[in-house]
DNA sequence: TATGAATGAGAATTCATTCAT
DNA sequence: GATGAATGAATTCTCATTCAT
């Protein structure tokens, strides 16, 4: 009675409703002030019916982050494959993480407390796993980087330190756009993140 | 029977350990993971006593953060101050920033778990106070490059998104730093930073 | 799935439960000295779970009196409207009264404490709400007396004086039971307080 | 060094004025309530030396409420010595209690406290020694009763009941006053619990 | 003798998790 | 499978009392 009968799907269908409510809670509240209680309140399931879906607390916000780390890296590195010039595919991580993260406020304020806060106030902590898959979006960036430094497009560097750099960019507007105290529009910073950092590093002959 | 007695000096010495304790504490497990008890165990104090000296374990956070913040804003400002010309002070920022997270990794911890996660995991965040100090660095960052602009050393942009991405970066490489993950050297780092960014923004004749 | 479930009036049974182990004991021990585990382990349930039939310590307090008081108006309430006379109605009030009080002395004990006591030694005090409910014994009590006064079946005075001091007589008496000291019996009590306080008041032709 | 020496006179004042702001507290907020920091801020003395003066906060208030009965005790007694007639003598009785709680409203809410409560909501009870104290006041009224009973003044009756009537009769109309529930004037009351009480109990020929 | 910093036992309350129905 | 009542370990904070200075 597994495997794809209806009662398996409707399962899953629950299972994705709670960590949908859960995602806003996490990104709410914070680890610690969620209550298990309250979040099956608020996604309309028993306690123990909560419990069935996922092994613990702890287990569930994994998931959750686990979940939504991968769609956030699939769906940069999509964009990322669209182009192949190492110019336009550093163009396509900016805008593509500037705007999953500005379409997914909720998952952004749990990505920077898991990817900034190593040992954040709440005592949850990305895992290896998860560490690792958001690696390797770095790495593909800093593949994109040293690929264009050897074709002679970027100025020479340690592409690792560029990567690194790019990164921190596109974090730090995004994370003032959570803080709402950003005086710029979405789009006008992702521009200024290309032109900042693209013009300076492109090589004028 | 105050102000400078031996006794009230003594006070403030037990206070200011405790608060060291602390912050290696709350920087290795979290504001929530972290007990008054094993607080007071550590720094050798009862627990009694540690309330004797803050009002609650909220409050003694704050404090913590409150001194170390100002310390930090304090320590870049002062480096900032000593050069007159804006790429130099914009590289003044970049060594004072780094050179202050690298020599209090513990602070950095701290620092990124509440600038960066204005709803941390565990529920502590920054309070408007703190947010204000850190935002006149940036603020003076941004008159730098208005004033460099204005002068024809930087191209033009917006100063403040600019200033908000040298932070971004220097946020990146000293988060690196704490996780343990960088291949690269703080003072590579520096130069990478400062390149990566000045150099690019330079306007060549 | 609540209303009159199986569940539902299990769950009433055991919060009654408690409600009489902690009547007890705070009759003999006082709110402050009874603690939230001593009462647990006296009612036989965990800690947790008396946490979740009551907000609090005080609430559950406030919980008990408040029934209490209801059924002991109620009781002398329903023995005074037996009669229509106001000599019997009295009579009834001190009878119904000092019957409620003797025969249950924990009770009595809450009751002096929170009647007498608006500032209690511990800090909790009757709520409003049931200050009001005894209030309206009082005035009906005082009612009585008016309407005999009227009628000439009483002599003539401050019906409101009146009433308090019945009110005084049948406390002072129920009071010294509780303190053992009592060297007459309850019925005794009761022919005392009709005869000295009926017998005098009535007009003589 | 002691007895009389101007050391140990300063240090009876001391005490006194301890005592004094003491009353007030723990009238206001209760014996648990009240903490020994606070008593010790409140009385401008160091913590330490409140402990030189009472061996513990229970034998502070101890002292306190005996010395306090002491002074009741004796107040109503020297009343009482003032007339020769049983009947003028119970109404020295009643003018003098009324008056001395009428005057000394805190010491009449820990009089209430501990006189009604043996269990106080607080912990604290009246020791035997001071139950004695005013029992013996309760004992001279009785044989005032006796006496008038035998003289044919007052109707036949168990005279402690009546002494428990009267006594009860006075602390309804002083527990009034401290609800500040009292529509009436404190003179209205004395003269309402002196012709209630007496003009019913003498005897008409 | 006076002081007040230091102590630590003790209390209320929360909440993740279990398990009988 | 779903439910939610029951559990109890863990945590924060208070405050009477002691004692070195």
């Amino acid at each position: 009675m597994k495997e794809g009968s209806r009662r398996e799907r409707e399962r899953q269908q629950h299972i994705n409703y709670v960590l949908e409510v859960a995602e806003r809670m996490f990104a709410n509240k914070g680890f610690v002030k969620v209550t298990m209680r309250e979040l099956a309140q608020k996604a309309e399931f028993a306690l123990g019916t909560i419990y069935s879906f996922f092994k613990g607390k702890r287990h569930l916000y994994d998931q959750l982050v686990e979940r939504k780390v991968s769609e956030f890296v699939s769906f940069v590195t999509d964009r990322m494959c669209q182009e192949k010039e190492p110019p336009k595919r550093v163009e396509k991580f900016i805008e593509g993480k500037l705007a999953f993260l500005h379409e997914n406020p909720a998952f952004a304020r749990l990505y920077f407390a898991e990817i900034r806060a190593p040992h954040p106030l709440g005592g949850a902590s990305l895992t290896g796993k998860l560490q690792a898959k958001y690696s390797l979006l770095l790495r593909d960036l800093t593949n994109i980087f040293k690929e264009g430094m050897s074709q002679g497009i970027f100025v020479k560097g340690d592409p690792g330190a560029v990567a690194i750099a790019v990164d921190g960019i596109t974090n730090a507007f995004a994370s003032q756009w959570l803080q709402g105290t950003s005086p710029r529009s979405p789009t006008a910073d992702v521009k200024a993140a290309k032109q900042v950092f693209l013009k300076g590093l492109l090589k004028r002959r």
